[in-house]
DNA sequence: GTTAGCACTCGACGGGAGAGAGTGCTAATC
DNA sequence: GATTAGCACTCTCTCCCGTCGAGTGCTAAC
């Protein structure tokens, strides 16, 4: 048996791919032979896609029925056949409008970001905004609130803002306040807040030795930030997209995929293992959550101020339109990244 | 045809809806008779079933099949012939040990909400945050962040913070910022944000003339944000529940209904709707909304800082368990409530 | 007013027939 | 040796039909 595939079933396995994207339907040999004017005959594509099949690279649901791609045979239509699509100039231009918010704060853009890329590619969108822990401090700043309550505002190199408020002794002024904002914003400008382990923490408490009672408070709330769900927040949209799908019309598997977008914390997880370039396609199984194993995720990374943030995807049927998926993801992610070069 | 229902009627129209509400399969007179002692035949039964009906009171899905409760039976049981339950003493502790959030900000605790709400009840459950644009303004803060932008910092008496960065002139020094943030929390401080019409506006610059272009721009930020989403804030949980009550087997009707959590706005339109008081029950076509027609919506109003502030409610099949819903809003409302007496 | 009896209706279930799509194999053809 | 036409075969889908069971409405008796 040959590994590898000569021209004519590389064709024939794109066009079956190709015409099961579209449909949604097994795909016969004499769909193919009438559809695409390859010059053979149905019987020599059946012998083809008898091959194909043998290689894994096909599926049949049943003896009667079509065939249709594998997953190994999704994965080299995406890696091998695949034409690249150029994104058509007015859906460019609608992604530009959708991004454009007045204010161009990063949560608002996000959320616009997510619901374009749902209408266009007619799938669940999923965008992971820019987590606190890992972006860097860029500002710290203590509010009084109430007697014995200060705010806590802390904004990341991201441009992410975090609040949280914080109970603090109550003779500490407001004076106090903004003098030890000024501190620990230079103290901890560009650090992360996974750098402030307990070495850090005991030094600065050593140089704030005036203040440590209150100090040690506060550098435990920032530390407890770290672990709060702030980081790492989820932005769905477009599950109803996915319900649309024939394959989900079995209620079971529609439930498995729309649960999957309650549980923000496993879909972070996900998105948070793309690569940092380009874009990351991972096809049914070869997702790790096993409610996805009939789904594909088309997933890349954007940037904000030149770092790697947060992640965006697309989640839909192993038979979505990779093509366009791809480049709608692509160019919204770049858009993202030029209107946040500089996050403020 | 009489138009009150007399003893026994009602007690047929109960034992049809509680078993009606457990089994989600339409009730028979023989059923009725077995299940329930009431000394009467199921040829009586019948009779008073058909009476009930022609009132409209009941339904039947089929000549063939049993009877289930129409709106108007819901409606009667809910008002007249539900027992009201007490929660089990486990499930209030499970609420109140579920709200319990270290650091007892009205966002994490609002996320919780939602997620035990969803658990105990099974259904969908939907809460609206506090509207930015009706809390009465506490603090007004400007920080600054890069060469001409600021941080705006707003915290109402309800709890909720809001940021938005906007542009200033660069000339503008801290001082100026720190000094015009004193003044405006001063001039503002109880106010909402929909009492700074354009009358207030033009008296607040006329007497910040020194700052007047700065003052302005800042003004009419203030204003955007009350125009923008960030008030009626919608959190959501629990929608893969409804995909495992029967009566959404049908897969338009499931996707009618998950769409709906997906249109916040809506959602927060309809909780807004709520009553300031007790709870509010809205049963199938009451609803304004077509795709919630097969179902019913459960929502309190919760307060913060003594004042009406937003609202919680379940949303499930018309055939939900009422009694226990019932119960379970009005315990997590009054948790809040306490919660949040003085949201600081 | 209540009840027993009974004919009737309707959906659910299952088996069987027929249509349609598609295959795999074989033998003929290029 | 690769390609193709022909054909028998397989499998699903749909429709039809008969049966079963649940439940009803009506009537007549209590």
């Amino acid at each position: 048996m040959k590994h590898t595939l000569d021209e004519r079933k590389q064709t024939i396995l794109l066009a079956i791919t190709r015409d099961y994207i579209s449909t949604a339907d097994p795909v016969g040999s004499r769909t193919i032979a009438r559809r695409y004017e390859l010059g053979i005959s149905p019987a020599t594509i059946r012998n083809e896609m008898a091959d194909l099949e043998e290689m894994g690279y096909l599926e049949q649901p049943h003896t009667s029925a079509g065939r249709i791609p594998s997953q190994k045979g999704y994965r080299f239509y995406v890696d091998r056949l695949m034409e690249h699509e150029r994104l058509a100039e007015g859906e460019q231009t609608a992604i530009r409008e959708a991004l454009e918010v007045k204010a161009r704060e990063i949560e608002q853009v996000i959320h616009q970001a997510v619901r374009i890329i749902s209408d266009l590619t007619s799938c669940a969108a999923v965008v992971l905004l820019p987590e606190i822990s890992r972006g860097r401090i860029h500002t710290l700043r203590l509010l009084p609130v109430e007697p014995g309550r200060a705010l806590l505002v802390m904004i990341s190199s991201s441009g992410m803002i975090t609040n949280r408020i914080l109970p603090i002794p109550s003779q500490v002024s407001e004076n106090d306040l903004q003098w030890i904002s000024g501190y620990l914003t230079e103290r901890l400008k560009g650090l992360t807040l996974l750098d402030l382990d307990e070495h850090l923490i005991t030094a600065i408490l050593e140089e704030l030795r005036g203040y440590s009672a209150f100090s040690r408070q506060l550098l435990e709330a920032l530390v407890r930030s770290v672990q709060q769900a702030d980081g790492g927040k989820v932005i769905t949209g477009g599950a109803t997209n996915i319900l649309s799908q024939p394959e989900f019309r079995d209620i079971e598997k529609a439930r498995d995929v729309i649960s999957i977008f309650e549980r923000s914390h496993d879909l972070s997880q996900l998105l948070f293992a793309s690569r940092p370039l380009g874009v990351k396609i991972t096809i049914g199984n070869e997702n790790v959550l096993a409610e996805l194993r009939a789904c594909s995720l088309v997933s890349a990374v954007y940037f904000v101020g030149g770092l790697p943030s947060g992640a965006l995807g697309v989640v839909g049927p192993t038979r979505m339109n990779y093509a366009r998926v791809i480049s709608i993801v692509e160019y919204v992610a770049r858009m993202i990244n030029d209107c946040f070069d500089d996050p403020f």
